[in-house]
DNA sequence: AACTATTTATAAGA
DNA sequence: TTCTTATAAATAGTT
């Protein structure tokens, strides 16, 4: 989309890629919102920048996991956090 | 997009509630590979429908995460999988 | 499973 | 950087 086609490679300009980073994360976190809402569905995502800033949406449903022998009951967001911090 | 303007609330009907499932999870999917590979991002997607089948997708990256004492490395995918199912 | 009329997302520009 | 707009892309309803 936009005034031209853009090939679908590493933007190799850095304030371009930012830019297109900002505007294409909230569009899927938006698309990923619309899809629960829809269709039922449970959707959970995880986007990290490359500059290591974390980016999630999930669904309304709570899950089970356990971290470090520890249980918990968390919207997955929550356990991707734990995950790629751990 | 399309014919008409669609309302985002839970689509009633059950077979357009399916087929709207199958094409926006498709391109919800397509459009988390474009932004990791644009932008160099980590970008991990779980999509389970309402009978409980699960899609996802994770860029490359390999992550290390424990599940029940085991401690594992794997793409992010796989870690939502242990979650999910766990 | 294809088509296509429209809506939506967004690349480039202001 | 926030807003605009021309254009590409996604998709709702149709066949």
């Amino acid at each position: 989309m936009g005034r031209k086609k853009l090939e679908i490679k590493r933007i190799e300009n850095k304030s371009s890629r930012q830019v297109t980073f900002s505007k294409r994360r909230n569009g899927l976190i938006e698309k990923a919102r619309q899809l629960s809402v829809l269709c039922d569905a449970s959707v959970a995502l995880l986007v990290v920048s490359a500059s290591g800033k974390l980016y999630s949406f999930s669904s309304g449903d709570k899950y089970a996991f356990s971290l470090s022998g520890l249980s918990f009951i968390s919207p997955l967001s929550l356990c991707f956090r734990s995950l790629y911090f751990s």
